[in-house]
DNA sequence: AGCATTTTGTACTTGCTAATACAATCTTGT
DNA sequence: ACAAGATTGTATTAGCAAGTACAAAATGCT
């Protein structure tokens, strides 16, 4: 997938600098307060720069929040990359561990990077919902790599189904994290990813390797 | 939980009937397109009111959304209710295949009545999160309370914990919900149901009662 | 019927926000 | 150094949407 085009693509090392702050000050507060709950104002003040550079860099607000999407997929994928490919149990574990302690901070505040946006713009823009669209697909498609692996490795029985157990794994963190951000609880998130991984193991493993 | 209070509560029959038609247009509209993608004007347009009766039965547009909410969850519970309470296998496969149908209308547009107005506004106003926090509690609890009667007639094994199962159902509806509506695919709703009924059937059952 | 209360119609105000215009300044390659 | 292009500053515009004011009409009660 091509990067975001956007209006004029920087050329100079200051000029990148600062389409990269704008899109990461918009993606922290698009996150906190929304799309619609952000203003332009409020961005710029934040990332401490002027109208004209934003619609230098940015056709418009549209324009501006399909890169933020670009960049928060790039950041999950980047996270997840960093953690063997979930090729391995304990990989799988950790990446738990460490999305349920991530969401945790600030009372489970904020939710999920890119569900937070599918939610609000999935029946608003078309052009928004197919990137979301497609960057969920990655996201599981990372997961479905992992399991996929696992399976070769013999860790997962062959009547086992990496595509499928990869959805029930999205869906799963997904609603969880909705529910702990709803509720300000972490225990919904730990339960799903409990339920999710719980499933992987019990339909995905021989009965001899269940602990 | 009272009823939401109204700027005026409607005496008359014709009073109860617009303040009833306000909220019943306002939940369409703002489960399309999200509440500050709906303003009042279309509302009130959708509605055939004018503006001094939106203002006389609500407060505002933040009165007119807690009605919403409570609107939403309402209807959720009737819908349940009229389907045995869950408390048996039957009626959750009907629930299942009820839920998966009534989403994949309009190709899935739309998502949760009550999630995507959570991820809207969790963040943004307190006392709406705390509705909707009130509220999802409610639909677990009547999932809950299907599980349990299940457990005491012995469809459940005695180490079956119905609380936690509950969650379980919950968090997999809301991220297939999401997952269907953002790409428009009811497979990811059927798949997350289907692993969190399977889940309560596997950990649930006793081992010679699975199909 | 007659009066009080509820309900409704119309016009206006206020504030915010995306978007634009245009000029000034900085950077880079030669 | 010096153009050419990239980057930034300031001021303004235009449109929308929430909320308000006030009067008119309908309704219910005795």
């Amino acid at each position: 997938m091509a990067a975001y085009s956007a209006d004029n693509a920087p050329t100079t090392r200051k000029g990148r600098a600062t389409r990269e702050r704008i899109i990461e000050v918009a993606a922290r507060l698009m996150q906190d307060r929304g799309v619609s709950g952000t203003t332009l104002e409020e961005v710029e003040a934040a990332a401490a720069v002027g109208r004209s550079q934003m619609y230098h860099y940015f056709a418009g607000k549209d324009d501006l929040v399909g890169a933020v999407i670009d960049h928060q997929i790039r950041g999950i994928l980047a996270s997840q990359a960093s953690r063997d490919g979930l090729s391995s149990w304990r990989a799988w574990e950790e990446w738990r561990d460490h999305t349920v302690e991530h969401s945790s901070k600030d009372n489970c505040a904020g939710g999920c990077p890119l569900g937070s946006l599918a939610s609000e713009l999935a029946e608003i823009s078309e052009e928004a919902r197919g990137r979301l669209s497609a960057s969920f697909l990655q996201w599981e498609e990372s997961f479905h790599e992992g399991l996929s692996t696992m399976k070769s490795q013999g860790l997962l029985s062959d009547s086992a189904d990496p595509a499928r157990l990869a959805i029930g794994i999205m869906t799963s963190l997904e609603g969880g994290l909705l529910m702990s951000q709803t509720h300000r609880d972490r225990k919904y998130l730990e339960i799903a990813l409990d339920g999710a991984l719980g499933h992987v193991r019990a339909v995905g493993a021989p009965p001899h390797q269940l602990s």
